[in-house]
RNA sequence: GCAUCCGUAGCUCAAUUGGAUAGAGCUUCUGACUUCGGAUCAGAAGGUUGCAGGUUCAAGUCCUGCCGGAUGCACCA
C-alpha cells in the first residue's frame, strides 16, 4: 500500500494518529461509501488486549448487515503498519486491537524531547470561541456558588487555547436589575460609612438585607424601592452615582478573588453595557414577527415552528418584555448573544453555569435559531450540578450560610501550611507560605474539576481540602519528586535530550505509553466540555510515574538508562506541568 | 401535571457517550530493602449498576413502565 497524500505527515504526527489515518485508508479502500469520520481509534481499556483498538468495523459491518470479523479481516489484509505496530489482531466481536512497537514509542516520546509539542496538535482551523463564565453579582460576596462554573470556564478557556484556538472570556457580571431599587434604599437609610470601608461588600449585604426585611412587612418601603429603581433606570445622577460605587466596590473585590485563582477574562461587560439596546431588540423581535404580545407582556412563543414542535418548550414561552414595559434575563441575555455574534463572530459560544438555568438556555438557543436561521453558531450551555450542604439540601442564598469564596481559599491555605510546615519544618515560612498558597488553592480547584460536572455538587471541607488520594497534592508531589531528581544531577551535567531512548522495563514503556494519549485526553476535554477527563488522566500519569520511580532506578542506573531515564522523567514533568497549567493548578517544585 | 437531570462498593465518585472481566479514592486489614522525597508503593476485602421488561453481536449507558431523589415550569436574575 502507498499513500503519498498521508506519507508527508507520518514522520512528525503520533502513533496512534498514524494508525487512526492507515485504518481509514484501508476502510476507504475495503468499502468505499463508508463514513470516515467515525472510524476513530482509542486506548484499549485493558492494555492485555493492545494500546489502541477500533470498533469502527463493527457499526460498519453492521449497516451493511455483513459479518464483523470477515470486513475485518478484510481491511487487515489492506493495512500495513509495520512500522507502528508490534501486532494487529482482530478480536472478540469484530475489534482491531494495535499494539505499539517500542521503536514507534521511542520516536514519539524523542520528538518531544527535541521540543516538539508534547503529544498534542494544534487545531486547524482555529476557532473563535466566547466562553462566559464566572458571573457574579455586584454588591454580594462571591461564594461557593461560583466557584464551579469560575474553575470550570477557566479550564475550559485554558485547554481550547492550548489547542490553537482563539477564545475570548467575557464576565457577564450582574451590575442591574430589581435588586438595586433595594440596595438604593438600603444605602441611603442604613448606611455606615466606617463598616463600608473596612469590608464594603459586607455592609452592601447587610444594606440588601436590612431594605428587603424592611419592604417584606412595610409596603411604603417596597414602593420607594421600586421608586428607586425607576429614577436609577431613568438616569438619576445621585442613584447613578452610588451604583458606579457599588460596582467599584464589587469590582475590587472581584479582582482580589480572580488574582488569587490566577483568573483574567478579556472582557467584563456587564448586563448593564446593554441597557441601551433592549427597546431596540425587543421592536426588531416584534417586527420579524419571533415575538408577540401576550396578556401585556411580548413573549417569543415555541410552539409554532413546525421543527420545533416536539420540543419541550412547546408551552414555554420566552418573555422579552414585562407587562410594566421592563425587560428581563431573557431581553439581556438576546442582547448580548447579538452584540457578541457582530463583535467576534464566533464559531462558538458556551455558557458555564448551574443546571438549573438549562430551560432559560433552550429558550435562549430556541430563539437565536428562530431569529438567526442562517447563523451556525454553536452555542453550548455547559452546565453543572448544585450545590448542596452535607445535610445534602441545598444551600439557602438568603439565610447567610453559604462559604464565602474568599474564605475557602483562606482555609484551604491554612489547611496546606499546617501539613507543609509539619512535613518539611526546615523550609523558611515565606516559601512554605508559597507552597501551601499554590498546595490550598490548587487542592479546592481540582476537587472541583474532579468529579462529572453534571453530579450535584456535596460541599464539605474535608473533601474540598482532602491532602491524599486522588487529590491536587498528589499530583504536585509527583511533579515536585521529579525535580527533586534534577536537582540532585551534579552541577556540569546536563540532561541530552537528542539520544535514542532506551525502554526496557515494563513500568516505564506504560508510562510513556500514557504519555502519549494527553493529545488524545484533551481534545475530549474540548469536545464533551470536561476537564475531569484530563484530571483523570493526570491522576493516572502521576500514578505510573510513581510506580516507575519505585521500580526504575534513574540516578542510579547505567549511563544510556540513565540518560534515557532522565528524559522520560523530564516529560513526565512537562505533561504534568502542561496538564495542571489547563486545570489552573500551578507547580511548585519543592513541597 | 409537564419537562430536564440523577440513582453504580459501607462513604464520596469514575467509566473516553453502545464496547471486552464496571474502575479509583476514603475507610478496614496485610506487607515495603538502612530507599532518586513514606504527602509514597505492593496486595487483600468490598457490586444482581434502584426494580421489571425490551432493543442487538454487545447495555451502567438506548427504549417502555414502575420506585426514590434533585431542579425548573410568564413578567426574579
Amino acid at each position: 500500500m502507498y499513500f503519498p497524500h498521508l506519507e508527508i505527515t507520518f514522520a512528525r504526527v503520533l502513533p496512534y494518529k498514524q494508525i487512526e489515518l492507515q485504518l481509514q485508508a484501508a476502510v476507504r479502500e475495503t468499502l468505499p461509501d463508508a463514513d470516515l469520520s467515525s472510524v476513530l481509534v482509542r486506548p484499549c481499556p485493558d492494555p492485555k488486549f493492545g494500546d489502541y483498538q477500533s470498533n469502527a468495523l463493527m457499526s460498519l459491518a453492521k449497516a451493511r448487515k455483513l459479518n464483523p470479523r470477515q470486513i475485518a479481516a478484510d481491511v487487515l489484509k489492506k493495512l500495513d503498519l509495520s512500522a507502528t505496530c508490534e501486532t494487529v489482531e482482530i478480536a472478540g466481536a469484530g475489534f482491531l486491537n494495535f499494539r505499539l512497537k517500542t521503536s514507534a514509542l521511542s520516536q514519539a516520546l524523542e520528538s518531544a524531547a527535541r521540543g516538539g509539542l508534547l503529544f498534542f496538535e494544534k487545531a486547524s482551523p482555529p476557532k473563535t470561541v466566547v466562553i462566559d463564565f464566572s458571573s457574579p453579582n455586584v454588591a454580594k460576596p462571591m461564594h461557593v456558588g461560583h466557584i464551579r462554573s469560575t474553575i470550570l470556564g477557566e479550564s475550559l478557556a485554558r485547554v481550547l487555547r492550548l489547542l490553537g484556538h482563539n477564545v475570548i472570556t467575557d464576565n457577564h457580571i450582574g451590575d442591574w436589575g430589581t435588586q438595586f431599587g433595594k440596595l438604593l434604599v438600603g444605602w441611603k437609610k442604613f448606611l455606615d460609612p466606617a463598616a463600608l470601608k473596612a469590608d464594603p461588600i459586607s455592609e452592601m449585604e447587610r444594606l440588601y438585607k436590612l431594605a428587603h426585611a424592611a419592604s417584606e412587612s412595610d409596603p411604603i418601603v417596597l414602593q420607594e424601592a421600586r421608586l428607586e429603581l425607576v429614577k436609577l433606570q431613568n438616569g438619576d445622577a445621585e442613584n447613578l452615582k452610588i451604583w458606579r460605587e457599588m460596582i467599584a466596590l464589587s469590582e475590587r473585590q472581584f479582582d482580589e478573588i480572580y488574582s488569587r485563582l490566577g483568573i483574567k477574562f478579556d472582557f467584563t461587560y456587564g448586563e448593564s453595557f446593554y441597557n441601551d439596546r433592549l427597546s431596540a431588540l425587543v421592536d426588531e423581535l416584534v417586527l420579524k414577527k419571533i415575538a408577540r404580545e401576550s396578556e401585556g407582556a411580548i413573549a417569543i412563543f415555541f410552539d409554532e415552528d413546525p421543527l420545533l414542535k416536539s420540543t419541550p418548550l412547546k408551552d414555554m414561552p420566552a418573555l422579552i418584555r414585562k407587562s410594566d414595559g421592563g425587560f428581563n434575563y431573557s431581553t439581556t441575555d438576546l442582547a448580548t448573544l447579538a452584540f457578541r455574534l457582530e463583535k467576534w463572530q464566533p464559531n462558538e459560544i458556551i455558557y458555564v453555569t448551574d443546571g438549573r438555568q438549562q430551560l432559560h438556555f433552550n429558550q435562549i438557543f430556541a430563539a437565536f435559531r428562530k431569529w438567526q436561521p442562517e447563523l451556525k453558531t454553536k452555542l453550548a450551555h455547559v452546565w453543572f450540578g448544585s450545590i448542596l450542604g452535607e445535610n445534602g439540601k441545598p444551600f439557602k442564598t438568603r439565610s447567610g450560610e453559604t462559604v464565602k469564596l474568599a474564605d475557602l481559599l483562606d482555609e484551604a491555605e491554612e489547611r496546606a501550611f499546617n501539613i507543609v510546615s509539619e512535613k518539611n519544618p526546615d523550609l523558611p515560612e515565606t516559601r512554605r507560605r508559597e507552597i501551601a498558597r499554590v498546595v490550598g488553592i490548587g487542592a479546592v480547584k481540582y476537587a472541583d474539576l474532579l468529579p462529572n460536572r453534571q453530579s450535584d455538587y456535596v460541599f464539605s471541607w474535608d473533601k474540598m481540602l482532602a491532602l491524599t488520594g486522588n487529590t491536587a497534592p498528589y499530583l504536585l508531589y509527583a511533579y515536585a519528586r521529579i525535580r527533586s531528581i534534577f536537582r540532585k544531577l551534579d552541577k556540569p551535567e546536563r540532561l541530552d535530550r537528542s539520544v535514542p531512548l532506551k525502554l526496557a522495563a515494563p513500568e516505564e514503556i506504560l508510562l510513556a505509553k500514557h504519555l502519549l494519549n494527553f493529545g488524545l485526553t484533551l481534545e475530549a476535554v474540548a469536545d464533551e466540555y470536561r476537564p475531569n477527563f484530563l484530571s483523570n488522566y493526570l491522576y493516572e500519569l502521576a500514578g505510573k510515574f510513581t510506580s516507575f520511580y519505585e521500580n526504575c532506578p534513574v540516578l542510579k542506573a547505567d549511563p544510556e538508562t540513565r540518560n534515557s531515564r532522565l528524559v522520560i522523567c523530564d516529560l513526565t514533568a512537562r505533561v504534568l506541568k502542561q496538564g495542571l497549567e489547563v486545570l489552573g493548578i500551578e507547580t511548585v517544585d519543592q513541597m
